[in-house]
DNA sequence: CGCCAGGGCCATA
DNA sequence: TATGGCCATGGC
């Protein structure tokens, strides 16, 4: 996997800093990440805005879960995700609801801890990782697999294979992997969707055009 | 209209 | 380990 620097670096280039991820707080980086679980963030947006000021923990931990379901209804998958928001809710409790608490633990061992929970994977056990306790797990999606193949990287089979591999071939950096996730995204929306759109896209020379 | 979106769980073989 | 069905709204 060489040249993955210079990719971070052309799409720094492109698009700019990101200063991903967009939450005003941990836990609303972590409700965040559960909601837009194969969902548009446009959605999420609109179930954050619903929430407001109920958007706290304690409120998440009390109120009745079919309440919780309407209040998120916009995301989709509503009802699994007030269920999934629950049990991230109680992990968090643990912690006393105190992130820098939680932090303090190791990336590994909140890793497992994570992805104990039910509705947490390993894509959204990262992405909390990362962006809510600054631990150095690159996030691995979709819109990564799709553009690392197009380009012609060998992808691994496996969630955990690729992970290990794109970490391996960059510094271990917070900052650097935030980045570089939000940058992927940046570029899955302007030019590598499903359905691509090559018009002025900055790695288009080296890229496939496989599907 | 149908397709798609910043997944994950569960059942099955 | 690897598929397939299921969950669901809203933008295009």
């Amino acid at each position: 996997m060489n040249g993955l620097h210079e990719l971070y670096n052309t799409l720094l280039n492109a698009y700019g800093q990101r200063n991903w991820w967009p939450a005003k707080t941990p836990f609303e980086m972590m409700v965040g990440a559960i909601l837009t679980q194969n969902t548009t963030w446009t959605n999420v947006e609109k179930a954050l805005v619903n929430l407001g000021d109920r958007l706290s923990p304690t409120f998440i931990a009390g109120v009745d879960l079919g309440e919780l379901a309407q209040l998120i209804r916009s995301s989709g998958y509503y009802n699994q995700k007030a269920v999934k928001l629950k049990a991230l809710t109680q992990w968090y409790a643990g912690y006393g609801y105190n992130i820098e608490k939680a932090a303090a633990s190791d990336g590994e061992v909140l890793r497992t801890e994570l992805l104990a929970v039910k509705g947490v994977g390993r894509e959204t056990a990262d992405s909390i990782l990362l962006y809510a306790l600054n631990k150095p797990f690159f996030v691995v999606d979709t819109y990564t697999k799709r553009i690392l193949h197009r380009i012609g990287y060998d992808i691994p089979g496996t969630y955990d294979g690729l992970r290990l591999e794109i970490e391996e071939n960059l510094p271990r950096d917070v900052y650097l992997y935030g980045e570089f996730h939000g940058l992927i995204v940046e570029h899955a929306k302007r030019h590598c969707k499903k359905k691509p759109s090559c018009e002025g896209c900055p790695v288009e020379s080296v890229c496939r055009q496989r599907s």
